[in-house]
DNA sequence: ACATTCAGTAAGTAAAAACTTACCGTAAGC
DNA sequence: GCTTACGGTAAGTTTTTACTTACTGAATGT
């Protein structure tokens, strides 16, 4: 999914801690909500939002619902950011070679 | 700043749009705002979350104040997903080695 | 068949966040 | 001095979004 939708999901609070705790393995709903201060329908639309993003993949177990990291839902994320931090590595080395060579200076 | 303050802002469309067109080079305010479909204080709102967050640094500049990216501030962000990215990768290749093996499989 | 457990969805509410207009301060130009 | 350009801040409004409770469906166990 685009590094943007990543970028929305992983921005709030708890889906980020829903996601972090299936860092450790797969994890069901109710597993992932116990503990959680929040309620298990709010967990089961987080899991949506992360699985619309595809950071989360799941299946069924029985009755109950495993979800799991998807490690390529990061994927676009990373090379974003990595470009993005050459880029201003870059631009800053620039920055700092041309005003203390005398350019960027508005009006000399 | 904490990777927490850097995913809230840059998640925000608009602050990412502001902050993109920083990567080609420094901007003043009014450069940034003009051209995009909000007006000039939503941006100085937005550069002020930027900064806040460690994304930008600024100067003044005669009247004009002058925003740039601050090439340290994506660090943290950048450690913590390629952390998160590694630990995903361990843990989903031992998921696969382990339901491969017999394990995994609730009531054989 | 019935009861139970687990989880997704609907609908409504409350809190947060992004935007607007209006205002104020500061630096440069006349 | 006065005016103009630039930008931050305040206050208020609107839109999002995260949450709750209530309901529904599906799979298991008795």
């Amino acid at each position: 999914m685009s590094y943007e939708t990543v970028l929305r999901c992983l921005s709030d609070p708890t889906r980020r801690r829903v996601f972090e705790r299936l860092r450790s393995g797969p994890r069901s709903v109710g597993a992932l909500a116990s503990g959680l201060p929040v309620s298990r329908p709010a967990v089961s639309q987080h899991l949506k939002a992360l699985k619309r993003a595809g950071l989360v993949t799941d299946r069924a177990e029985g009755t109950r619902r495993v979800y799991c990291i998807d490690p390529d839902g990061l994927g676009e994320l990373r090379r974003w950011l990595n470009q993005f931090w050459d880029d201003a590595l870059e631009s800053f080395k620039q920055e700092v070679a041309a005003s203390s060579s005398g350019r960027g200076r508005k009006k000399p």
